[in-house]
Formats: structure tokens, C-alpha cells, sequence
DNA sequence: ATAATATTGTTGTAAATGCAACATATTTTT
DNA sequence: AAAAATATGTTGCATTTACAACAATATTAT
């Protein structure tokens, strides 16, 4: 019996990248047309900020998947637009950056909240939400184990 | 009854950018350990020419989700590599710069393909076929929604 | 027929990203 | 105690990527 060859286009690899990729544009598009005051990366920043008040940099990072440098340039532009604040302070001893939304980052999340909302349900609504659970409790469970695979250096 | 509000963190958004960013870097830190002669987006393209012999750089494009700026230095690298032919063709009575495979390019593509299998076996397997199979058409379903809404520019 | 529009590919430039090196401070090892 | 290793953040540079402008040709509209 021949063995079936797997082609790039039928991989899995291949779906997960051009999906991803694919909802990267069009919340860039979104964002664009809603003339939105920061980046999605800002965004994803500034919310995971909210949640996780006084994180530190390095584990933000790790939440977020991005090497310290770019992480350390996003909270710049986030700070010099006054959403959120720095401090020193230290986790196990070592001095490190903490971090907080500002009472105006919290106003612009939730405006930008708002704006978005109707827009990514019509989007992801056209799976159904049953379906879309089930997929991201495989992804979850898989990316936990990239997690310890991958050398992520962060 | 509060509403739930939805973090970044939550969101199926970010469990697909994540997983396939692991994704990407895991394949990258493969390619190096192996000594692979070529980029990961070179092995996709050429993999994609194998078999789509005589398809125009638009039309990889768009299979690859690239621009075309892109994708046409992808091309030059593997050509210049000698892994693949171009030449002038015309499609619906315009000139395209059509592509094929060559017998080198060919050789190294089985020849990668070996190297990497069992390593991406190993991965894959973490979750079972059954289950990817799933995945895989949610996603794919999904991202066809996806190329209607986004604004590709290809 | 002329002008406007569309298709395909290339080039140039700006922005994003990744990566290595550095700076500082702390912990662990010898 | 001195040296090596670790943790955290920043800086600089090279690579990648995105995007807009262009060139050449073909089609469509006026």
C-alpha cells in the first residue's frame, strides 16, 4: 500500500498559520477602520495588563509570546501614551519593572472593547461557539506541549 | 446576569496566534538542528510548485498568503539555489512568470521530507489523528469565511 | 481611438521582528 | 571571597515583512 504524502498545504501547520495570519489582517483592517488609538499588539498588551495588575515585563513576555525586546518597545509606546505606568519593584529579590493600567488606559480599553465587540462575534459567530470551545481546548492542550518543546528564550 | 467579558487571553484569536507562532519556531529550530539547506517559506513554496507544476507567482501567492513582493525573492533564493525553473508564460493572454520544479529541486525536497517527518510525527502526535482531523476542517472552513471578509490585496 | 482600469511582477522604503550583546544586580558554585 | 551562572531589561543591528509606487501589458469604457 503507498504511503499517503503529507503536503504543506494539507498540514495542520498549514491551517493553523494561514488561519492565524488571516485574523491578524482583518483585525488590522478592523482596527484601521475603526481608527482605533493603538496596535492589536498594544491591545493584547493592555488588556492582559488589566487583568494582571503589577506584572512584571519577562512574565508579560511569556503571556504573550514576544521576545523581551519587543515587549520592552510596545510598553514604551503604551506608557508615552499614558495607558499604563512603570515602577521598580522586585520579585524574588530581583529588581524588576512592574506595571499598571491608568485610570485613562482602562477608558480606552473598554471604549476600544465596545467599538470591537460587534464586529469579532459576527466573525468568530460563524463557527458555533460549542465548536469553537472544543477547538480551543485542543489548541490549548497542544500549545502547552509546544510550550515545553520549543526553545523560547524569553 | 453580569456579562462575561472576553480577554484577549480567552479569546480564540489569541490561542491560534500563539499555537501557531510555537509552531513556527519549533519548525525553525528544527531546520537549523538539521542543517536544512533552505528557509521554512522556501520548503512551503517549493513544496506548494511540486505539486502545482507551471503555476504563476500570483497564484503561489495567494496559496501561500503572501504579497507578491514576497513571494517573488522567495522564488529568486530557490532559483537561484537551482531548485526550481522560471520562464514566461501567459495566462488569460497576459504575461506571467510560470515555475517548475527541477531534479534537484526535487531530490532535496524527498530529502527534507525524510529528515523532518519523524520530527513533526512526534509533534503532531501529541494529539490524535482523529481529533486533528476535526481541527483541521473547523479551521479551514473557518478561514475560507476568513479570504471572503479580509481584504488580501494579492 | 483614446482614456481609464485591471493584471502581473519588481523595486524601494518603512515598520516589525528576532537575535545577540550588553548592563546591572543577584544567586550559586568553587 | 572570588568566580560563574542566572535573571531582568535595554540597545543595536540584521532579517523579515508590509505597503506603496512603478513598469509593462491587456482589457474595458467613453
Amino acid at each position: 500500500m503507498a504511503e499517503k504524502i503529507e503536503h504543506y498545504t494539507d498540514s495542520i501547520h498549514y491551517e493553523l498559520e494561514q488561519t492565524s495570519r488571516l485574523m491578524k489582517m482583518l483585525g488590522k483592517q478592523l482596527f484601521d477602520k475603526l481608527e482605533i488609538s493603538i496596535t492589536m499588539d498594544e491591545y493584547a498588551a493592555l488588556d492582559t495588563i488589566s487583568i494582571n495588575a503589577g506584572i512584571c515585563q519577562r512574565d508579560l513576555a511569556k503571556i504573550l509570546i514576544k521576545d523581551r525586546a519587543n515587549t520592552g518597545r510596545i510598553l514604551d509606546t503604551l506608557e508615552q501614551k499614558g495607558f499604563i505606568t512603570r515602577f521598580i519593584d522586585t520579585k524574588n529579590n530581583r529588581l524588576v519593572k512592574k506595571m499598571g493600567i491608568t485610570e485613562k488606559g482602562y477608558k480606552e480599553l473598554n471604549f476600544i472593547n465596545n467599538k470591537i465587540k460587534h464586529y469579532f462575534e459576527n466573525v468568530t459567530h460563524k463557527v458555533p461557539e460549542e465548536t469553537w470551545n472544543k477547538v480551543q481546548n485542543v489548541l490549548k492542550a497542544f500549545r502547552l506541549e509546544l510550550e515545553q518543546m520549543v526553545e523560547t528564550n524569553i
